[in-house]
DNA sequence: CAATCCCATTTTTTT
DNA sequence: AATGGGATTG
């Protein structure tokens, strides 16, 4: 790296990049610049320091960072590319460690295994809560996912949690989580937490590993290190244990993941555990308009728990932040809808992003950018690789690295329909059970010892011959190639096409298949990985990853967590309501406000040049509308800052509108007020029977009633679709 | 065994 | 408002 680059570096930069070495922690605040610091550090290391790409570590928050990251070294190297370099979120690292060293465990595992994801591991739970009939409505999947991940990655085995059990609750998911484990080791599976705890648990027990690995990374650089959690800690506590070089970079005013493990204190105890360390603070924003950064200045400065930063910027004037209150949530979109029109004068599409809080409220304002024909991209939300069609694919896949992995086989055993039913699946269930085999092997011990009604035993044999030319040639063929002999072996397409139409079009869902294969023709160009990497990548990817940028011009549409790390020049921050902005789950501790306001500054920083706020007094939630009021961060922020637009044209436009929502939420009101349903009152619904009235939400159809029965106990009903009548 | 209908639950954020 | 699971029917 030339001179001339690094004086290109403001002076904290510029020390932030050449630092010597040894623990150094980089603050640096919302569009400092931190990529660029990472990314000439890496540059400067080899450069200057001749540290060769191989014995430097990078991680990065997701695996788009990790791609741009990489690039931008090789550009400042003036190199085509860099593939020595280990650069990868922590997941594809530990990935890549397990794929190479898992055997060292000691275990089953093989570096054949599957990675979960989300679906998968929710329906896993779901099936082992039923197997061992629990049905508590209090204990949902998602909340017994949620306490094994938490237990994983604090640490404690499901041995141990289940000794340190206490409370209905936690004894109920005790079983389930060693259900959970033994079924992932017995699949040759991990989920993510797995791919975090396995590589800590094999670093931490196998010197040889821990050695080598250790010796390998002279120096490691982590990208947002105010959301790592105990696991990456420790990891990274191992990793650099030998030559001491971690570069740590981040903004505890940046924080938003604690509800995933992330904890804050890692960042703010960086100087105790290493007191050595250099701190460097990075304090000139070069993104945002100086009445943008102002505001956001003042929202994040009501924090209590942080290190302190003041950012400041040199650029002058820019226009004033604005907030719009809008009647309802469809006006809402509406108003965002116009706003991209106008600004979309002076603006590309591409160039501006509508953010929220919740996947749910994208909807409003995709329809609003349909009706006015805006190119628009979701990010996130329902991903493209979690569509039936394309699960279904990968499932033939997995199975075909992996035919240990029983959840692909579920899922694809009778899928095209080939006639093997409920009844078969339970038998072959019961025959893996008796004879100590995994579910395929019974599958084919079943066949070969004709323990089965001559139909069912076809139909099993058809699917094993598929099964087994699918792995005959999965070593040999390419993903892409060896997707389309799926579907051609299995009649997939046909399949599809002869599907009633319950869901979406048979069209739409072939299209998503060819979008399948064009992807692993791409990845296959571009990464010459072979069908092991791909599904990793798969699994891994994140919601960032599926933004291509330059393929088409659109307005992204995101959640704020979406949003990390991501700039744009025109920025629309939708919804910021009491209730939601705080969210209503998070409301009830300060530490929970805390984090949620730092959502709400991120939301703020990712804005260039023009910053609109706006919320809804009224929105409809759960199909049912209701009254909203402000988020109370709106009053954090000096109004002088804030410029409030009713917009003229706006309101010529919709006051006929505007008008008949005002006159319709009267009229609901007016019904809520009917004593037809009263705290108190008795009712009688057809099969629950007699019951006392407790509490009433919602307003004319969307009315609910909370009914304490005499014999079914509390139930939570829609007045108007269940029978319920006013006794 | 498969397709269809009906009901219940869902929505906080995600590697 | 939508999705997915369960029960029922063909």
């Amino acid at each position: 790296m030339t001179s001339t680059t690094l004086d290109a570096l403001n002076p904290d930069q510029k020390r932030a990049v050449t630092s010597l070495g040894g623990a150094a922690l980089v603050l640096a605040g919302a569009g400092s610049g931190k990529t660029r610091v990472i990314a000439h550090r890496i540059a400067h290391l080899i450069t200057d320091r001749h540290v060769s790409p191989h014995n430097i570590l990078a991680v990065t928050f997701t695996n788009k960072a990790a791609g741009e990251m990489r690039e931008r070294v090789a550009t400042l190297l003036n190199k085509p590319a860099l593939p020595f370099l280990w650069i990868g979120t922590f997941h594809a690292v530990c990935a890549r460690i397990l794929r190479a060293d898992v055997q060292a465990l000691g275990s089953r595992y093989t570096r054949d295994f599957t990675i979960l994801d989300a679906g998968d591991a929710s329906g896993l739970v779901r099936h082992l809560l039923r197997d061992r009939g629990i049905s508590d409505r209090n204990i949902q999947p998602r909340a017994v996912l949620s306490a094994i991940s938490r237990a994983k990655t604090g640490g404690m085995d499901a041995e141990t949690f289940a000794e340190k059990a206490y409370g209905h609750f936690a004894q109920s998911v005790a079983p389930v989580y060693r259900d959970y484990e033994r079924r992932l080791l017995d699949s040759n599976s991990m989920d993510f937490d797995d791919l975090l705890v396995l590589a800590l648990r094999l670093i931490e027990e196998r010197e040889e590993v821990r050695r080598r690995y250790a010796e390998q990374f002279q120096h490691i650089l982590v990208d947002e290190y105010q959301d790592t959690n105990r696991i990456q800690y420790n990891l990274l506590r191992h990793l650099s244990g030998r030559w001491g070089n971690l570069f740590a970079v981040g903004d505890e005013d940046q924080s938003i993941y604690h509800w995933r493990g992330a904890d804050l204190q890692n960042i703010l105890d960086f100087q105790r555990d290493f007191p050595q360390a250099e701190v460097i603070k990075l304090e000139r924003n070069y993104r945002s308009a100086r009445p943008i950064l102002e505001a956001a200045n003042h929202l994040v400065s009501h924090n209590t728990r942080r290190l302190g930063k003041s950012l400041w910027t040199e650029r002058e004037g820019g226009p004033a932040v604005k907030l719009f209150a809008a009647p309802t949530d469809r006006e809402e979109a509406a108003f965002a809808a116009d706003t991209l029109r106008a600004m979309n004068a002076r603006y590309t599409w591409r160039q501006m992003a509508v953010l929220y809080r919740t996947n749910a409220q994208s909807r409003s304002f995709e329809e609003a950018c349909l009706n006015r024909n805006i190119p628009y991209q979701v990010v996130g939300g329902l991903k493209f690789y979690e569509r039936k069609e394309v699960k279904d694919l990968l499932a033939y896949l997995r199975l075909g690295l992996n035919p240990l992995d029983r959840l692909a086989l579920l899922r694809i055993l009778n899928v095209p329909t080939r006639g093997i039913g409920k009844g078969t699946v339970d038998q072959m269930e019961r025959l893996a059970v008796e004879r100590g085999t995994s579910l395929l092997e019974a599958v084919r011990l079943a066949v070969a010892e004709e323990l089965l009604p001559t139909r069912s035993r076809l139909a099993l044999q058809g699917f094993l011959e598929i099964l087994d030319g699918l792995r005959t040639r999965v070593a040999t063929t390419q993903p892409a190639a060896l997707t389309e002999w799926v579907l051609s072996a299995t009649g997939y397409v046909e399949y599809l096409t002869g599907l009633s139409e319950a869901g979406p079009d048979p069209e739409s869902r072939i299209e998503n298949i060819r979008e399948l294969v064009s992807a692993m023709r791409e990845f296959e160009n571009q990464e010459q990985g072979d069908l092991r990497l791909f599904l990793e990548r798969q699994a891994l990817a994140s919601d960032q990853d599926q933004i291509k940028d330059g393929a088409l011009d659109a307005v992204k549409l995101m959640t704020l967590h979406a949003a990390k790390g991501l700039e744009f020049p025109v920025v629309l921050l939708c919804g910021l309501e009491q209730d939601l902005m705080p969210h209503v789950l998070s409301a009830n501790s300060e530490e929970g406000v805390e984090e949620e306001r730092r959502l709400c500054y991120v939301g703020m920083t990712r804005a260039m040049d023009a910053l609109f706020l706006s919320w809804a007094r009224q929105r409809y939630v759960f199909g049912v509308p209701q009254g909203r009021l402000p988020s109370p961060f709106l009053r954090e922020i000096p109004s002088a800052l804030l410029e409030e637009v009713g917009g003229v044209a706006y309101e010529e436009r919709s006051s006929s509108l505007h008008e008949a929502a005002l006159l319709l939420e009267r009229a609901q009101q007016a019904r809520a007020k009917e004593p037809a349903f009263r705290p108190g009152g008795r009712v009688h619904h057809p099969k629950y029977g007699f019951g006392i009235v407790l509490s009433t939400e919602g307003q004319g159809d969307g009315l609910k009633v909370t009914v304490s029965f005499n014999r079914f106990g509390r139930k939570k009903l829609l007045a108007n679709l269940a029978k319920l009548e006013p006794v």
